[in-house]
DNA sequence: ACCTGAACACCGTTCAAGT
DNA sequence: ACCTGAACACCGTTCAAGT
């Protein structure tokens, strides 16, 4: 049996069982890939480039399950759209309704922060894949989308393109950073190792929280998101005269 | 010529050639590691027990480096620290005043702020380390000890042992994936993805912008600093007598 | 176009042998 | 105690051969 009629690999099917090997192990080899979808390791071969191009098929999976807000419909210029496009609400600041022309989002900060928890909980799913991830550059164009609908979501906020960068920069590494911590316990305290001090102290009270990398993840976006209002108000009260705008 | 009369290999001495060649090559494998030092794969394995093992000699050797404001010279119980017991609480957990701050430090925000720096040079000096560094818990005693300074600066700034868990946490995502994006670019903009967007604006306006990685995240500390602070400030106002305020 | 088996260069680790 | 060479199991990748 050397061609099937219908094709037993694909590069979906490829990342799924990948996926599924690194959530149970932490991670995976081409021989064990094969082995689990029924196919020689050469098989691999017609559909994928090299292991790396694997770990990058598993980043866009990951990454598919993050729901974003709908981009704007990309109007032609001259469409006065009555803008409410899928946002999301919980209750945050207002801005005074005089209707800029771009993209409008008078609550861009609970929009920035359903992103970021999106973003989190994609990869919090599959925490022992986040270590594979670390080590290669984004080229995933999924990614690449969430990046985006930060970027968005900061230029309705009045966030100038250079400081745009440097808050999707902040907010991502934040993300990655606690998307770590929580895929492994920051530290394994050992007794020996000095069992007292102002940090063990707060080990001893604080480890075994439950939810505790979530929570702790939620207080330090709304810590940098806070941050992210002042500089937009403050860039508002230096008069930046129809949009408030972070300079860059 | 079996066995030298003086050692040719040491941990630190495998440690520095593996960081040396990380360095270079963003990878090391035994063989590369045995012929820079100029001896056989095998003798390796009489001084470290595993690949694994030399990983975490690395991040020693990497943390070794961050220089910590001198922790208190541990006073004997009875020592006569005038103690202004403002311990506050926070989230509704009280801590009660019977074990004293032992370290009073009027200027936490600034210490703080001077360790998280020094921790992420530290990492910058060997960015292509970083990502391997993320497969492992730490169990660096060299780490430990950036932790537990930290921990300190907050426990005088007034965090009970809880939130002081949480803000070290916070500190460290921040810090670790701020390392990472440092490391690697965050983002390879292919021109055919989409040239158009917010975020493409964003990445034309700031990318090649010097010492953009360092900027971002000092930007990004401070607001998480600022955060602290009012933190801070907040369960000062709930009713703990007032302490020093340090503004950044 | 897509799967297979054989083959290659390479890796991490072990171990008996030497001094 | 510490270095060596030989050996082992295993890995990622290639490629001619088959349909």
């Amino acid at each position: 049996m050397a061609r099937p009629s219908t094709p037993k690999l694909s590069r979906t099917v490829i990342a799924s069982a990948a996926l599924r090997l690194v959530d149970r192990s932490g991670e995976f080899t081409i021989p064990d890939l094969a082995r689990a979808l029924h196919v020689s390791p050469s098989s691999l071969y017609n559909h994928i480039g090299s292991k790396a191009d694997i770990v990058e098929l598993m980043r866009g999976q990951a990454m598919s399950a993050v729901r974003l807000p709908a981009p704007p419909p990309e109007p032609p210029h001259d469409a006065g759209i009555p803008h409410d496009a899928g946002i999301l609400h919980d209750g945050g600041i207002l801005h005074d309704g005089d209707a800029p022309p771009a993209a409008v989002d008078p609550d861009w900060r609970s929009t920035l922060r359903a992103i970021a928890i999106g973003y989190l909980d994609s990869y919090a799913r599959h925490p022992r894949l986040i270590p594979l991830l670390t080590a290669y550059t984004v080229r995933d164009a999924t990614t690449l989308r969430v990046y985006d609908a930060m970027a968005r979501a900061l230029a309705a906020g009045g966030f100038a393109p250079a400081a745009r960068l440097r808050a999707v920069t902040i907010l991502d590494s934040f993300i990655l950073g606690s998307a770590l911590d929580a895929a492994a316990p920051a530290v394994v305290w050992e007794a020996d190792e000095a069992a007292s001090g102002e940090f063990a102290e707060a080990l001893a009270a604080g480890l075994d929280e439950p939810d505790r990398a979530r929570r702790t993840f939620l207080e330090g976006l709304d810590l940098i998101l806070e941050g992210f209002s002042a500089q937009a108000t403050r860039a508002d009260d230096n008069g930046a005269p129809p949009r408030p705008q972070v300079l860059g």
